[in-house]
DNA sequence: AACAGATGTAACTATACTAGTTACAACAAG
DNA sequence: CTTGTTGTAACTAGTATAGTTACATCTGTT
């Protein structure tokens, strides 16, 4: 029932804004997004982490620090940790080893799920930063 | 997020069961998923709902009700609603609509994340229960 | 008719993630 | 030194998950 974490699309929202008018302080980004300041420092954490932004400290302002030509929304999703371990799709540990299905179908289903996660990761990596700035950009 | 649930994962391997040897009682699946009986009924429910499954009440056991060849993962994952409104990602509410990047930013991301999901949706379509009995029954 | 075993739920629990909030130390430019 | 910003810690309310106990209800059997 749950969805993934809005921190990726709120992370793609401020990185389309850096490309677009950098340095941003995380005040404006949040403003943008409307939500709170700390909100959008710790996304802004986890993008520095993965090397996506640089931030002035003291002064303040958030740039890239790579292409958006080479960002991809893939490296956005895994930046901000949407999801853990990777896994998308999680499974009752420790069936039953006695019972033939049991013994055999967590191997199966891992492999299925895999191919599917990989199928939208793969969607993901199609989609650079900059597709979407320029989207943008035709329209104003 | 953390993951989605094992609901999936569980209600997969019941209807393998119930594909292979029915019918079963929702203590025989508990026993091979080794989780509380409880958790098997409640998916058993969710299942039932969705049309995949027979029960008999009173004396006990579910069956198929559809041939494993027209069972897809996607008719699984879609009967267990491991994700709320069929909406893999979420957005943030109400971005800034005097911002340029806030007041088209969320149409743009949609579409992109609605691609993706319908990748993966798609991947598990691909797949159905008999796919699953038959690779298990090779084995044994 | 009574019994035994199964299903269908309600209610409660512990755990964990999300998103927002307040507070504050550290920093850097003017 | 002042000002505005960043980086965190700590706390909150809300919600999903998965497990558990308890119990009413149903049905085939004896």
């Amino acid at each position: 029932m749950k969805k993934i974490s809005s921190r990726f699309s709120v992370a793609t929202h401020i990185l389309v804004m850096m490309a677009l008018s950098p340095p941003l302080t995380g005040d404006q980004m949040a403003a943008s997004v409307q939500t709170n300041p700390v909100v959008i420092r710790r996304i802004i954490g986890q993008l520095k982490k993965a090397g996506l932004v640089n931030v002035k400290a003291g002064v303040g302002g958030a740039t890239l620090r790579k292409d958006p030509c080479n960002i991809t929304l893939l490296d956005v999703y895994r930046a901000v940790e949407v999801v853990q371990d990777n896994e998308l799709f999680s499974f009752h540990e420790d069936p039953n080893p006695d019972c033939p299905v049991g013994a055999n179908i967590e191997r199966l289903l891992r492999k299925v799920m895999q191919e599917a996660q990989m199928a939208m990761e793969e969607r993901l990596s199609q989609v650079r930063l900059q597709d979407l700035v320029g989207q943008l950009e035709i329209e104003n």
